[in-house]
DNA sequence: TTTAGGGGCTAAATCCTTTTAGCTTTTAAT
DNA sequence: ATTAAAAGCTAAAAGGATTTAGCCCCTAAA
């Protein structure tokens, strides 16, 4: 291991320039003799050559080094970047992670960061708005994909759930089902994720002509005590038990179970609680949960997939939604 | 953004020795004069200035990167990975993950890899056994720390959960309840996750002079379907049902849960689960079930700080067990 | 006999920092 | 008036790879 190319020059008699050429496929172009080349591959693989891969960087200013930004490793983000990691090495890349807990300046800083450390790419679940995004990627030379949070631009690489369609399928079924009383638990407002949730419930209550009324939707923050404090704010404000609530994220969900344990043991006998995201526990819980799986898997492949394109194959941005999935118990 | 050293020089009339040796600290070392050091300072600050950390990696040999490779990034190592990530980047350092899915051979070519890309030092939850991390660490001049996972040797730098003294007290519980057919579903036999528990149970029993009958404990693989599998086994090879059934990870559970609803949904009603690894789901599950929180946060904290000590304070290897938290229901 | 062209290879520059060894100028001491 | 020491700075090498421009030798054509 590691020894240089100065090194494999001196073994095989010739120049560093000429063992550089040949390790990188260039003997036709710059006539290396076959037999030379040969002298070359042979020895370099004896000594399982591999080259400096900082020098490498240093020299083309490429990294092979993807930035990956994210809010948590929870169980969602970390499949995606468990995918991202995986697809990436395939193609020699690596993954740096980096977790922002949900803060805008964090995730500034963050940014930064690893564009100082030249990263070649950055994969991003980002709270930035429109103008901010923009302000950064004027600052910044190197290409950015949006994972699961979208900004609205033509000329903004992004690769989301489609959370708009997903929450009208899960919110439909309800309505179909004659229910109409709906609550709407909510995460952070201006993201995407929460705007298309939102419109899709909403969406499934006008196709059923029920009108949604403002004070059954709350957005408070993602984590699970958020979940909590919009399930208290529901139970404690209305004098009438809901007939369903909608979660929009697992975290909240989780904050709706602590809640009702604590507070409300009999909720699930008057009201039906369907959530966006999906965990297997599910499974287990009484009654059933309905809810809604986003194919993580899909969402780490194709937001790989477009910075590769970006950063190899001279493609440009691209955008793409990915298909949820419904899953009824 | 992204000026070099020499652009700097330029600017301040000075060589670029000079703006390196300010910028380094060590202007009176070199007796670099107040009045040039100040304008030098200035210039950078202006400027934004922020050194090529690829140069830098390639003049000092130190990349400030620290490789983590993990099975999975699961719940756990997720939260391991997102607080080692936390407390490296307060101290300048960025993590690689690279994801192994249980695969000894997929471990050595990342460990590899990585050890090309020339990473400082490595965090491992590995598969090894003593003699493949003995090849291994003298054909690697790095620092190694293995976490969740340890390998015996005086000389081994790692921080697990205390899993025997976790699943001895766990598992001592229902022995005090005069519990005695208890079963283990156990996971990678070799594994020292496997082995501490397996020894806490035994202990736990031997305790209470139970005897441990072998034909009661199984060890196939960590992985849903392994616990879905040993769970059919122990239902649909003895007549009796179980009195208890402890799994040794939650991914267990969920494969006991899984086979329990497709096949025996009235287990619980004769059989007392119990299981190592904590997931706040349970806490909605009916009947509760016991379980053994690890510590993530204390044990990648601790696994970073060893790794930094060995790295800058010129600390040796250390080991640390770390104290899980009982969870009874 | 010169010239042209091709074959086969290499010196040196480049990427950007850090660091060693040492140069010049000034001041202090003899 | 020398010499020694100190003050203040810098040239150049090193780290390892890539790439440009071009050298040298030989053969074939004019």
């Amino acid at each position: 291991m590691s020894l240089s190319l100065e090194e494999l020059a001196l073994k095989a008699d010739v120049s560093k320039t000429t063992v550089s050429l040949v390790l990188n496929g260039k003997s036709s172009i710059y006539r290396i003799s076959k037999e030379t080349e040969n002298r070359i591959l042979k020895i370099a693989k004896d000594h399982n050559y591999k080259p400096n891969s900082i020098a490498r960087a240093l020299r083309l200013n490429k990294s092979l080094t993807i930035g990956l930004i994210i809010p948590y490793l929870n169980r969602h983000f970390g499949r995606v970047a468990e995918v991202i990691e995986h697809n990436a090495r395939e193609l020699g890349y690596q993954i740096i992670i980096a977790v922002t807990q949900d803060c805008l300046e964090t995730e500034h800083d963050l940014i930064e960061n690893l564009y100082e450390r030249n990263v070649d790419g950055l994969i991003l679940a980002t709270m930035m708005n429109r103008d901010q995004f923009n302000d950064l990627s004027s600052k910044i030379k190197i290409p950015i994909v949006l994972v699961d949070r979208r900004i609205d631009g033509d000329d903004i690489a992004w690769v989301v759930s489609d959370d708009e369609q997903g929450t009208h399928e899960l919110v439909s079924v309800l309505c179909q089902e004659g229910v109409k009383d709906i609550y709407f638990v909510g995460g952070i407002e201006k993201l995407s994720t929460s705007i298309d949730r939102l419109n899709g419930f909403k969406k499934a209550l006008l196709d059923k002509g029920v009108e949604c009324n403002q004070s059954k939707i709350q957005q408070i923050g993602y984590a699970v005590a958020d979940g909590y404090e919009m399930t208290k704010n529901i139970i404690e404000r209305f004098s009438k038990t809901p007939e369903a609530i909608f979660t929009s994220a697992i975290t909240l969900l989780e904050g709706l179970l602590q809640y009702t344990k604590e507070h409300k043991p009999d909720l699930f006998s008057h009201t039906r609680v369907i959530t966006y995201d999906d965990h297997p526990m599910l499974d287990y819980l009484q009654p059933p949960i309905f809810s809604v799986r986003q194919n993580a898997e899909e969402i780490a492949k194709k937001s790989f997939e477009i910075m590769h394109g970006i950063l190899e194959k001279n493609r440009s941005f691209a955008q793409e939604l990915i298909k949820p999935e419904l899953i009824l118990r």
